[in-house]
DNA sequence: GATGAAACAGCCGAGCT
DNA sequence: AGCTCGGCTGTTTCATC
């Protein structure tokens, strides 16, 4: 992991389909350089996939929300598969504090997502749920710099 | 916005760097005809951009955080441009309930992230930080399916 | 890590349905 | 009008240094 690495983590993080002829102009060192490096940080779990990103609005998912969960520690095994099949889950952790699950979602109407709630509610436990209004910045990654102490792969 | 389309939005949403040439032999269509395709997806504003992921664990991120913080009105002005000035941010929106703001940071320790919240109240206002444990939902995108009735774009 | 050749994918035009 | 098929261009990959 050096800087020509963290080069190429970033440049992939702003856009995710550049050639390797691009990223080897940006970083000063051959394509298949840049292709080798790419494998590795792939193999390493650096680089765990590629995505695009989709304007939710544009595709009639109008409404986004966090909803917090509390959950009974054994209710675990139940919880995870179940929110993972749910598509309109888009994120969700486990966190401190008094709701045990924090969950981002996307609905087309605030009708889909009250009925999520309700099957939430029923099926696990006390919810708190806020609505988006507007969002400051999108999901990003973080861009890497140099770290005091390199790390040797 | 037709089946097809809707088959690259989701494809792309798993492989971003998938070629054209994948694509078209999924969709049982040319790829000069995935790539027309394409182009109008970005042009309509329905496909903003390619990331890729990173594991944050493996780059020195060990803690994220959701942070809610307590905002008057008027100091969403100078909120904004801050919080987006702060890589470690990935993630903010503006919500309903008693906290206005709630985001999503990661850092390389419990320190850092308790400097960047001592930061934020003496800016801003009253904060509740939530510490995630674990992820059992990757930030994902929603998967697209045929709605009731055709988006003629 | 660089270079050059070969394989491959992407792009633009013409013709087709 | 939009798709497919051809050839040309540019990109990726592999062998060698």
């Amino acid at each position: 992991m050096d800087k020509i690495d963290r080069k190429i983590v970033n440049l992939l993080q702003q856009n995710a389909r550049a050639s390797l002829k691009d990223l080897s102009k940006e970083c000063f060192i051959s394509s298949p350089a840049i292709a080798a490096r790419i494998t590795k940080l792939e193999r390493a779990g650096i680089i765990t996939g590629y995505h695009s990103s989709i304007n939710m609005e544009q595709i009639g998912f109008h409404v986004r929300a966090f909803i917090q969960v509390q959950l009974e520690p054994r209710q675990k095994q139940e919880f995870y598969p179940y929110i993972q099949s749910i598509p309109n889950v888009i994120e969700c952790n486990c966190v401190t504090g008094d709701y045990s699950e924090i969950m981002e979602v996307v609905f087309p109407s605030t009708t889909n997502l009250d009925d999520f709630i309700n099957t939430i509610q029923q099926r696990f436990g006390k919810t708190s749920t806020q609505i988006v209004f507007s969002t400051s910045v999108e999901h990003r990654g973080v861009e890497l710099q140099a770290p005091e102490q390199e790390n040797k792969e």
